[in-house]
RNA sequence: GGUCUGGUAGUUCAGUUGGUUAGAAUGCCGGCCUGUCACGCCGGAGGUCGCGAGUUCGAGUCUCGUCCAGACCGCCA
């Protein structure tokens, strides 16, 4: 037997009893006439002591011994006399009779301990040994327990859990595919799933009226911190439901999860906003509430005063910063760069400062009035103290700007405690985005999004003011998922393609299976899918969803642990009946 | 595809207007030490300054290219 206890379990209650550990060794403390090995497995850390006064080979074996050696001990529980209260076994010790090392081990490249010395790029690459680590243990303890508990949760609601294929064909809309040739069709390829939208439709279709699955998903397009080519959703699609009943059903479920993860129960319903007032008032979709700050818009109030950049500006808006009267040059000049970042792209800043005197300072005094400011003042509620700093320009690109200028304060002052947290619905989503490169529409969420009834005239006639039966979950800025009332009628998503530009073979040939079925019965049905990672990462307080995927990719796709993507054989590229343009330089 | 930041000891980093033998901390190795828990003290080893050109009497430092890593924009729910 290689344990009798793990190296977390014991404590002063276990006082002389003779135990068999095994695990890791965290550190060695040699003091000459004894020594302290800390040993280590994922459930904790437990001090074994080495005496020379007891036996003097064995405490000189214990000194060879190295960081991340594997080893068994034999011995007794004792008492410590010097307590250590940081531990959760402080209170005892393995007074070690018998030591035998299991495994030895190389000296690892950093650290394996709470604060590593590693970097990111050694981190992954060693990635076993990083995720040694307490931090990497518990986000990965985390998301098991987020997974266990939303299963527990949709069981209960009557959701079944049900697979869908990997491999399944590649469709234009939406994400660039990963492929997958076919050895035995040649020529022809699979592709990986963006989502298993299509199919949890057609579950509905089959009557699995309450379906979910924990899934992994593929999109062939650059990374982020928090976006990686394969990641996990949290898929969902009920029958017989409208829009309301898929905002409660899941409501419901993030409370759940949030009551059983993180202990933080909502009294209230969460807040919604329309899409159109978070652009207009947060100059995004997935406003972070957790701090207000919203845009005030001072377009009318601008012109006609001879500064050039305001008359010509088609929006100016403006946000408060409470308190921040008192900004420095410096300061000012730090933000002014930031919204000046080709990243952003706003050509400068206006500001006001409200002194506490009740004065005026701002950096367009030569073109404005004392009346201008006060106007300005006003209608941003600025008070004496505050801080006016306002954006101009083209509308859609000033909102984003003043956006990204807005969570810059937030963070600066902040708001934004990892630690609260600010869920939010939108909802009312435009239906289609018209994109200028093609000069056509494209679905905004998919193109099986329904219409908004009333909206469904404007279909023929103004495509682009549409409103959809979509709606997104933000929680603190981060976009946690999203979803659909679905067109479940053939003649709607008929008119659907016909709008997106689909000519009705194309739509056959892409979707045909799909307007097959929904000949045969097909119940009204909507739903939405969660970014398990993202959410994982955001309850534990991660910026990156790196560090809640256990083995990711680096930025450039990559797995610099085992080295993929890699080339294939001229054999396996024969058997699939590819040639390569060009072979890659490694 | 683009913008930005970084690459120096095993690791994390510092390195002044371009100037002698490139430093610190930590880790590692050796010695001492019986209550440590980031043990302590003494000593030691450890460097192709990512790579390649160029400028210069002289390059870790300046220029260009390239590779790698990270953040972001485009892209992507």
């Amino acid at each position: 037997m290689y344990r009798t206890h793990t190296c977390g379990k014991l404590r002063i209650t276990d006082v002389g009893s003779p135990v068999t550990l095994s695990g890791w060794v965290q550190r060695v403390r040699n003091l000459g006439g004894m020594t302290f090995v800390d040993l280590r497995d994922r459930y904790g850390i437990t001090q074994l002591v080495f005496n020379t006064e007891n036996d003097a080979g064995l405490c000189q074996e214990a000194r060879s011994l190295g960081r991340e050696y594997v080893i068994q001990v034999k011995g007794t529980v004792a008492e410590r006399s010097n307590k250590n209260s940081k531990m959760a076994t402080g209170d005892v010790e393995v007074l070690v009779q018998n030591l035998v090392v299991l495994n030895s081990s190389e000296l690892p490249p950093f650290t394996v301990e709470d604060d590593t010395d590693g970097g990111e790029e050694l981190r992954m690459k060693y990635r076993y040994l990083d995720l040694r680590r307490n931090p990497m243990r518990k986000n990965l303890e985390l998301r098991h327990k987020m997974a266990l508990e939303l299963r527990k949760f949709m069981d209960m609601q009557g959701f079944m859990e049900i697979e869908t294929p990997v491999l399944m064909k590649s469709t234009p809309e939406g994400a660039r595919d990963f492929v997958v040739p076919s050895r035995m069709n040649t020529g022809q390829f699979y592709a990986l799933p963006q989502s298993p939208q299509l199919f949890k439709q057609l579950l509905m279709v089959a009557g699995y009226d309450r379906y979910f699955q924990i899934v992994k998903c593929f999109r062939d397009e650059d990374l982020r911190a928090d976006r990686q080519p394969e990641f996990t959703q949290i898929d969902c699609e009920m029958a017989f439901v409208e829009q309301e009943d898929v905002l409660v059903t899941f409501e419901n479920m993030t409370k759940h999860l949030f009551k059983s993860l993180k202990g933080v129960t909502f009294e209230e319903d969460f807040p919604r906003m329309s899409y159109a007032d978070a652009i207009t008032y947060y100059g995004s979709d997935k406003p972070d509430i957790r701090f207000d700050m919203r845009f005030v818009e001072l377009t009318g109030n601008t012109s006609g005063k001879g500064f050039q950049v305001f008359d010509e500006a088609e929006y100016v808006g403006a946000i408060c910063v409470e308190g921040c009267a008192g900004y420095s040059r410096k300061e000012l000049d730090q933000l002014t760069d930031f919204v000046k970042r080709p990243q952003i792209g706003a050509k400068g800043m206006v500001y006001l400062k409200y002194n506490l005197d009740g004065t005026f300072k701002t950096s367009v005094d030569k073109f404005f009035e004392k009346e201008d400011f006060e106007t300005w003042a006003k209608a941003c509620g600025a008070r004496p103290g505050d801080l006016v700093l306002m954006l101009a320009g083209a509308k859609t690109k000033t909102l984003t700007a003043l956006g990204e200028l807005r969570l810059e304060m937030g963070t600066r002052l902040g708001f934004r405690d990892k630690t609260k947290f600010s869920p939010l619905w939108v909802v009312d989503f435009p239906l289609l985005e018209w994109d200028e490169d093609s000069q056509r529409f494209y679905a905004m969420h998919h193109p099986f999004t329904s219409p908004k009834l009333e909206d469904v005239a404007l279909l023929e006639t103004n495509p682009g003011e549409v409103r959809a039966n979509a709606y997104d979950l933000v929680i603190n800025g981060v976009e946690i998922g999203g979803g659909s009332i679905r067109i479940h009628n053939d003649e709607l998503q008929q008119k659907m393609f016909e709008v997106l530009g689909f000519t009705p073979e194309e739509a056959e040939s892409q979707f045909g299976f799909l307007m097959n079925a929904f000949k045969y019965g097909a119940p009204p049905h909507g739903g939405v899918a969660f970014g398990f990672d993202r959410w994982v990462a955001l309850f534990a307080g991660v910026d990156s969803i790196r560090e809640v995927i256990a083995f990711p990719k680096n930025n450039s796709g990559r797995d610099v642990m085992n080295d993929a993507p890699a080339a294939i054989s001229p054999a396996q590229l024969d058997e699939l009946s590819l040639e390569l343009k060009k072979r890659p330089g490694k």
